[in-house]
Order: structure tokens, then C-alpha cells, then sequence
DNA sequence: CTGTTAGCGCATTCAA
DNA sequence: TTGAATGCGCTAACAG
């Protein structure tokens, strides 16, 4: 709109393109360097008021803002966290930065947010960036193989805790929901309220913690609970959606469409169990171009996580205490960071279960 | 799980926790830093095989990273750009976000992401930070006043861009959505549709220029129709809604509820025109309230913006292209710190309406 | 082609 | 209480 001229305002000096520097405010103030690195330090005792107040007010005048890179240089510290995730598209991920960034906060951590994009080359690149900017710790919600993670970090010295997922060789601190009891608890609610046929949908499963003990939980106790419950014959399937994979979406839903169809041919009541909320909300579509908008009295759906429209589109769901989980992976690693070289710990918490619509039919 | 010991894989020297350096691998390589310098820097013209040889090898022993922060405080660039997101929770931001991931990569920065969470403390604090780091550049997308800002920035020389919203005071490049042909495309295909009593909901829109554009476009286009396109008599009435205030939020949802009560009595067509998507998911989760899963019967709605769920729940949108907003700034700010100092530019995308069921009724 | 020298901005000995 | 000197890891003049 404007392209008028406008300069700073407090004491302007026109806009010179740098920065004040420590020696430029001890000129100011006239006298060293190391007076100002300790009034910036916090070593107030050891300055006199007098010499105090001529720093205060260079550094005012100067508009000084210390380098951090510098700082970070001497010190061997600089206070970076690398922060890694996995697909931010997920809201589970900006739910766990949440946490993270309130940790780092409070901790006086600055969070580096590295998003991989679900492309196992950009983690592995981050990785390596995230060892160059020499950050004193990592925060992993990986995708990829162990080797991607081992060499880089471990081999720096640099502490990871792990959301979520294990890395196959690696044993680090991990952080995650309690994804049997989380399981178990779908579980339960389906079979209270009459589902005898489940179908568990997860992405493929093999590489990544959390989806493989949600499965193996899943089929646990929809096939331990036989006969319990009230509920016989309760038949309990896998199926597997591969979200990135167009190729193969197709045939998998078609698949699922049948096991539907099948199972309302049986008289049977079926109910998919989204392993999470990207995978509920593919479903969700489907079985919308499918059912059309009435689609919630011809398949039931329940999910882990608990995204915003998950209410609107009336989904039963098991909500993760998200920000706790990110909070807390901070902490694990501020931990270690400080030199605690306890045994590696794993902190799992409880999901809770929502009750909507989409399971009441 | 496994509480196991497990060293590194190649050259395992145990867990020495100290990287080499530069003058390590001029150790090692029996040269001096300089070379190794040059190597890395991609002076390979300048360097015997031989030489050239025994550095590789010598680097490929010490599994050896150059520090970026010793780099960055050389030569006095870092390659770090900040990015301020006022809400990652809206994907409006992720999808920017990804954008200027993508340019970033192609054009050798590395982002460093701050999220203000829609507090202006946080926004200030991020802002003298990313000062602090000394990124060579900033793109906003800022909740706050212009001080907030100006000061810190433009005092230091940084060059800045704003997306989706202007500041104040400050004239800086700046990219978003051409506001004025969206909310045209809405209001027409609205009219077209027979709705004749318009209600844009948007968030308090004083302070945020978008908000500002979008609500006056829609204004001088439903008044400035009348009589056109066949439809006489409309009304354009605006609702602020401020999602942040859980203290007004009812009241204005229940004045809302009045203007469609009232508009089903007169035998109007009413339509919510929402501002962008967190308004519309609050309208579109208050509608379900109301009238229960049919609410699309009730009450018309469209929406700036294009999340996921908008498919899911079948609400008609205006997709802005996201990710070309956060490469273009990127793009903006790159020939900025490459010292291009033209004046300052604008680009405004286009939106794409996607017509689904919510205003076909 | 290669190595030596001198800082980048800062924190930290060590003296005064 | 204060300041001068040293060096973090690296790049950029300069010489050889």
C-alpha cells in the first residue's frame, strides 16, 4: 500500500545493516568486554552500580542483542533442541509440538522444528543438519530405518528421545500412549455395545512401533474376549490402508467394502477401528462417497486420536494426552542433556475414550 | 524394551562425546585447515587428488561435521530464515509452512520455525529471538502490532515478509490471497445459488488486514449486486466472532442463531459466508449443535480456506494455494538477503472455489 | 597448489 | 570490582 519512507524509532541511526556487538557496548559504556559478558551473565553482584547503570543503558542506546551463535560457540552449549516430525499434516504432531514448545519454554530451549514430510530422505537429511547446528538434543517422531538415526546422532553424543515410535537397533528414551490399554479400550466399547464383527485398520505396520502394538493389542483382546462380554463369535481382522501408496488405496478399501457388505449379509454388526486419525479420516471419506452423508448408519467407526472435526463428523474416538507427551519428552532429554545417565526410560500414557455418534448405531 | 549395549556401526571409537573439528581432520589428513576449508567449501579445483583424497578419507574417519554456528559466525551468514507462524493449529499454516519448507530446500536455508500460538507475548518473544539467532531473514504471519516488530527487525537490518497479513507500520513484501476476487467468487456463486441474506463470520478483523480485506470485498460485492444476477433484495449483514474469547463466543453464536431463526420466518435463503477455517469449523460444530447431524438443511455455509475435513463434512470452500504463498515468500526473501532492494512488492494468489453440498441446498 | 595468520562475537581464565 | 588476554571452530586474506 505505503511506499513511504519510514525509519526505526527510538534513536535512529538511519538503518545501518549491522548489528551492535559486546565490544561496541563496552566502548559505549567505556569499559571491557567482560563487564558487559557478565552483566549479560547475570553476575550483577560483581559490577558496581555505577559501572551497572553506564551498561544498561549502552546496550538500550545500542538496541544490543547478544549473538547466540557466539555464545554457543564458546560455551560449547547453544541451547537448540532439534525436533523432529514425522508428517505435521497429523494433527497428533502439532498437538505433541505444543507440548514440546511449552517444555522448551519453560526450559529455556529453543525447539529447531524439523518436518520430514513423510519422505525418508528429508529425515535423514534433518538428521544430519540437526548434528551440523550441533543441537544438544533430539526429539524423534521417526519414519525411517534405525541406521537412518544411529550414525548421526549417537555416534555425536547427542541424546534423542523417541515419540511415539521405537527405532529398531536404537535404545533411547521413548514417549508414547499406552497403546494396549488404548486398544483395549476401543475394543471394550465396541464390544459393549454389540459389535461382533471389528476390523482394525492401520497403515502398514511392520516398521512402526505404535501401529504394530495397537494391532497386536487389538487382535489380543477382541479375540481374548470371546464368549465374554455377553458377545459370541466375535470375529476380529486386520487390514491394511497404505495412505501414501494410490496404487494399492483402492483395492484396500474395495476389500474393506466387501467385508462390510459381507458382514450386513450376515446380519452381523461390523466396526472399523481407524488406527489413527489419518486412516479414520480416509475412511471417513469413503465410506462417505460410498453411503453418501447418511454413511454413519451403515458402518460403524471408532478411532485413535482425537482431531477437531473428529466432533463435527460425530466419531468415537480415544483421545492422547498429546501436549503431556510432548512436555515430557523435553523433559527426558533436558534429563540427559544435564548429564543424568540413568537407564533408558519409557513413559507410556493412558488414552481416553470419547463416546460420539459414529458408534451408537 | 531392550535395555541391551549397542555401540555405533562403522568406525565404533566407544561414545566419545566431542566432535572432531576442522583441525582434527587437518590432522589426520596431514594438511592444514585451510584445505580442509577449501574441500568443503567446494574448491575442488584448488586441490590436488591427492590431497583432496587423504581429506576425504580423513573426514570419512572422524565421521566429521562442520560446525554451522562457527560457520555462520565467520562468514557472517547462517542460512537460517525465521519463519513465525501465528497458528500451527490452523492448517492454513502447515500448508505455508510445507511451501516454505519446499523453497527453503531448494534454495539452501534452513527454516527455523516459530509458533506464537496465537499469544502475542509469545510472538514478541520469538521475534527477538530469532533476532538473537541471527536468522538472515523473516516471514510473518503475525497476530500482533506493528512495534512488536519493527523494532527488533528492521533496527537490525533483517528483511522481512509478511503472508496473509500486513503490519501497521511497516512496509515489507508481502504475499497472500487476492482477498478481494475470493470473497467475489463466494458472494457470487452464493447469489447464483438464490441465497438472498449473506452473513460473512469472521474473527475480530480491525487488526488483521486480511480479515479486513475479505470482509469489506464481501460487502461492496453482495450490496454492490443488488438487483444483478436476478436476485433482488439481498442482504449482507457481518457477525464477529472471536474464537479466542470463550466469553462472548455464545452470545454471538446465539445473535447468529437469531439472524437464521428470523431469516426462516421472512422466507429468506440465508448463507454463512465463514472467514476462514477455524471460523467455519466453530460455525459448522454450533450448526450441529442446533439442528443435529442435518444441519446442512438449516443454514448455508462456505468458507475461505480448504482443510481436510471440509470434504468430509461437504462444505463448499475457497482454496487458497498454500503451499506457492510459502514458496513465494521464501522466494521474496531470498532476493532480499541476496541485496536485491527493489521496492517493496506484493503478490497476491488467487482462490479456487470447490462447490460441495453445503450450499446446494 | 598449499599453509600461516588473523579475526568473527563471546565467555573465561588470570592478574591487577 | 574490573580488564586484558586466550581460544571456541571456522573462513579469508595473504604469502610461499
Amino acid at each position: 500500500m505505503s511506499t513511504g519512507s519510514s525509519t526505526g524509532s527510538g534513536a535512529g541511526e538511519g538503518a545501518l545493516p549491522r548489528r551492535a556487538t559486546i565490544s561496541d557496548v563496552a566502548r559505549e559504556a567505556g569499559t571491557g568486554k567482560t563487564s558487559i559478558s557478565r552483566y549479560l551473565n547475570g553476575e550483577l553482584a560483581a559490577l558496581s552500580p555505577d559501572l551497572r547503570a553506564r551498561i544498561e543503558a549502552a546496550i538500550q542506546r545500542l538496541d544490543y542483542r547478544p549473538n547466540q551463535m557466539a555464545r554457543g560457540l564458546k560455551r560449547g552449549r547453544n541451547r537448540l533442541l532439534g525436533l523432529l516430525l514425522a508428517d505435521l499434516a497429523n494433527p497428533y504432531s502439532v498437538e505433541v509440538l505444543q507440548g514440546v514448545e511449552a517444555a522448551c519454554h519453560a526450559l529455556g530451549y529453543m525447539p529447531l522444528i524439523c518436518h520430514a514430510a513423510n519422505e525418508i530422505d528429508m529425515e535423514r537429511r534433518y538428521l544430519q543438519l540437526l548434528t551440523t547446528y550441533r543441537v544438544e538434543g533430539v526429539i524423534v517422531n521417526a519414519l525411517g530405518v534405525p541406521e537412518s538415526m544411529l550414525k548421526p546422532m549417537a555416534s555425536g553424543g547427542i541424546p534423542a528421545v523417541l515419540v511415539d515410535r521405537t527405532v529398531d537397533g536404537l535404545d533411547a528414551d521413548m514417549v508414547g500412549l499406552d497403546n494396549a490399554a488404548a486398544a483395549r479400550l476401543g475394543v471394550e466399547h465396541l464390544l459393549e455395545h454389540g459389535y461382533d464383527d471389528l476390523v482394525f485398520v492401520v497403515q502398514p505396520f511392520e516398521q512402526v512401533s505404535s501401529r504394530r502394538e495397537r494391532e497386536a493389542a487389538f487382535r489380543a483382546f477382541a479375540q481374548g474376549t470371546q464368549g465374554a462380554q455377553g458377545v459370541q463369535n466375535v470375529r476380529a481382522t486386520t487390514h491394511v490402508l497404505d495412505l501414501h501408496e494410490d496404487a494399492s488405496i483402492d483395492a484396500s478399501l474395495a476389500a474393506l467394502d466387501a467385508h462390510i457388505a459381507d458382514a450386513a449379509r450376515r446380519g452381523a454388526r461390523c466396526a472399523l477401528f481407524a488406527a489413527n486419525a489419518p486412516v479414520a479420516l480416509r475412511l471417513a471419506l469413503h465410506l462417505k462417497a460410498c453411503f453418501g452423508a447418511q454413511w454413519q448408519q451403515h458402518a460403524a467407526l471408532i478411532a485413535i486420536d482425537d482431531p477437531e472435526w473428529a466432533a463435527l463428523a460425530g466419531i468415537t474416538t480415544i483421545r492422547q494426552p498429546t501436549r503431556e507427551i510432548g512436555y515430557r519428552a523435553v523433559e527426558f532429554l533436558h534429563e540427559r542433556i544435564e548429564g543424568v545417565a540413568l537407564a533408558t526410560r519409557a513413559a507410556a500414557f493412558p488414552g481416553e475414550l470419547i463416546v460420539r455418534a459414529s458408534t451408537l448405531g
